[in-house]
DNA sequence: ATGGTCGGTCTCCGA
């Protein structure tokens, strides 16, 4: 089974360069990030289409996440527990059926900047209610996987510059911490695991030729609970993409796992 | 060293 995560940044603008990736890629899962589209206009026909069940969890403008499948679901859940007044679409969660049940938590945690200031305390109360539901997760033992667009550079290794980070949310300590803390639940980060070394990266921002100068950090991750770290065979980053024409400003992470 | 780019739209904000 090969899982995928990838931030399209905009499904309207992304929907070419998405369908011909799922073409050649062929995950069986896919979590996407900020497709910054409601529900109702997000394009389900041309992904279903190619095979996939759709299901999203969308917002005007901003934000967004999907889960492509396909293999059926059950137990679709599209919020992150612990705060009812949080109105923004960041989680999307689902058990994949057909084989050994597989729970696929889909996120995309905060940017937190500027910092420090109330963006930043979002994102550490966001990380503090993933944490808890990550614990529970594991606390059933279920076979689950944690992917999507984490907003964090773990290690100084995870970025080209890391020096250019030292004040950003994305690299600050206590988001570091945070991950750390998330991790060391009993998580393996499947990039780190099978891509170790310094140099793998996820993201060149669109300004000051970050993709030309390969100026690129590592913030999205698969997070693999202890069964499934078991049956991980590869891990990859899909990083031509970023050269296409009208590139997002992230590539897709996948893992294969085996049956 | 600095400035610079996208996407969706709220012609500005978020990243």
């Amino acid at each position: 089974m090969k899982l995928a995560t990838f931030n399209i940044n905009g499904i309207k603008a992304r929907l070419d360069a998405l369908t011909a990736w799922l073409a050649e890629a062929a995950p069986d899962v896919v979590c996407l990030q900020e497709i910054k589209s409601v529900d109702e206009a997000f394009p389900r026909a041309p992904l279903e289409a190619l095979g996939y069940r759709v299901e999203t969890h969308g917002q005007k403008s901003f934000n967004g996440v999907a889960i492509l499948s396909k293999l059926p679901l059950s137990d679709l859940r599209r919020s992150l527990p612990g705060d009812d007044t949080d109105d923004q679409a960041r989680w999307i969660e689902a058990v994949v059926e057909g084989g050994r049940p597989l729970r696929i938590c889909g996120l995309y945690l905060p940017n937190g900047n500027p910092a420090p200031g109330p963006k930043f305390d979002y994102k550490l109360s966001w990380m503090a209610r993933m944490e808890a539901r990550v614990r529970e997760v594991l606390a059933a033992e279920e076979h689950a996987v944690f992917l999507g667009d984490y907003n964090v550079i773990p290690q100084a290794e995870d970025a080209a510059r890391p020096e250019a980070w030292a004040t950003d949310a994305l690299f600050l300590p206590e988001s570091r911490a945070a991950l750390r803390r998330i991790v060391n639940l009993g998580l393996t980060d499947a990039v780190r695991a099978r891509m170790p070394g310094p140099g793998v990266y996820t993201f060149w921002d669109y300004q000051a030729g970050a993709w030309e100068r390969n100026n690129g950090i590592r913030i999205d991750h698969v997070l693999l609970s202890p069964q499934v770290a078991d049956r991980l065979e590869e891990a990859g980053v899909d990083k031509a993409l970023r050269g296409t024409e009208k590139p997002s400003d992230h590539v897709p992470v996948w893992v294969r796992l085996a049956a």
